[in-house]
DNA sequence: TTTTGATATTTTAGGCATCGATATATTAAC
DNA sequence: GTTAATATATCGATGCCTAAAATATCAAAA
């Protein structure tokens, strides 16, 4: 926020002023919800496992393609820059957690898998993470959970709309 | 994002795999969703106006507060550590956006405020922000919108009640 | 075959974010 | 008043993130 920015850990609600237009504190109030949770669940992580969310984003990854994936791949999944993997990558690899293995199909490109102990290791947290969020969302009920499942969709489309044509 | 924090810019549905409990889809999902857009409007702000999103938020806060913010309320209000606040709140000042002056009341304290030259320059920056926003969110319907407001009440209010007791 | 262009990854420079430590000033206890 | 506890802000180390440039490889056209 985190980032986030990351990032960004702002209460942004508390950026809208009376005049604002209506879908702008609906957008403020969004931000700030999420970042909230984010930012729970940041430090939960960081806290219990000691691992930071964009080195559990990668795993969760990586736990869905049990081939492993090229550097690239990683990137477009997580929507970072490829810088970005390299870095988070190299840091699990030292920790053993992930691995680098080159691609028998091209000299340029590595394919990253979990490691048997990050494979291990990811699954625990995964767990964990679950129930976090599931406590998180406890206070709403199963129409409301449903409800925002929809409108989300209904945003994301509405968004990525604007958001393609750049 | 994220602003990422930014917090972080990844795709997080595609994290979601089958077995996982539906309020993580509905997570993933949403946060994808805020990513999309935080993300969308950051580099908006950067191309056309060549500043970042956190250096805007701070400016909102100020143009909110036109008698000036300590470091440590707009630490509280932004929700970023006082560091944090500190780098911001240099390359503003670097820029000419804001000033800090001294607290009369409180010798270990700073008055932060926009400068005029500041104020004329976020001013003309949150009027795109918002016709970005509108943009955005223009594929939803007046009663989605306001359902999604409300449901996002209820969802810091869940999460709220969880990340509060620690 | 050689060149040309595209693709895969890393590197570099700069900004945002945290935490923990420090310097200074205020407030409270005694 | 002196001491101790608290509050305000900055600094240093570290990690995430981006954009742009550099390196290496591939694939297709000439």
């Amino acid at each position: 926020m985190s980032k986030k920015s990351a990032s960004a850990a702002s209460d942004t609600e508390t950026r809208a002023t009376s005049e604002h237009a209506p879908d702008l504190r609906l957008w403020l109030r969004t931000l700030a919800c999420t970042n909230l949770i984010e930012n729970h669940i940041r430090s939960r992580l960081r806290a219990e496992f000691d691992i930071t969310l964009p080195r559990f984003d990668l795993m969760a990854q990586l736990e869905r393609s049990p081939q492993g994936l090229k550097m690239g791949e990683l990137s477009k999944r997580m929507m970072v820059t490829g810088g970005n993997v390299t870095g988070i990558t190299d840091q699990l690899v030292a920790e053993k957690l992930v691995i680098r293995e080159d691609s028998p199909k091209d000299r340029r490109a590595y394919i990253v898998k979990l490691t048997t102990e990050g494979r291990r290791s990811f699954r625990k947290m995964a767990e964990a993470h679950e129930t976090w969020v599931v406590d998180l969302f406890a206070g709403m009920d199963e129409k409301q959970r449903s409800q925002l499942y929809e409108l989300m969709a209904a945003l994301k489309s509405s968004a990525a709309k604007v958001a393609a044509k750049k």
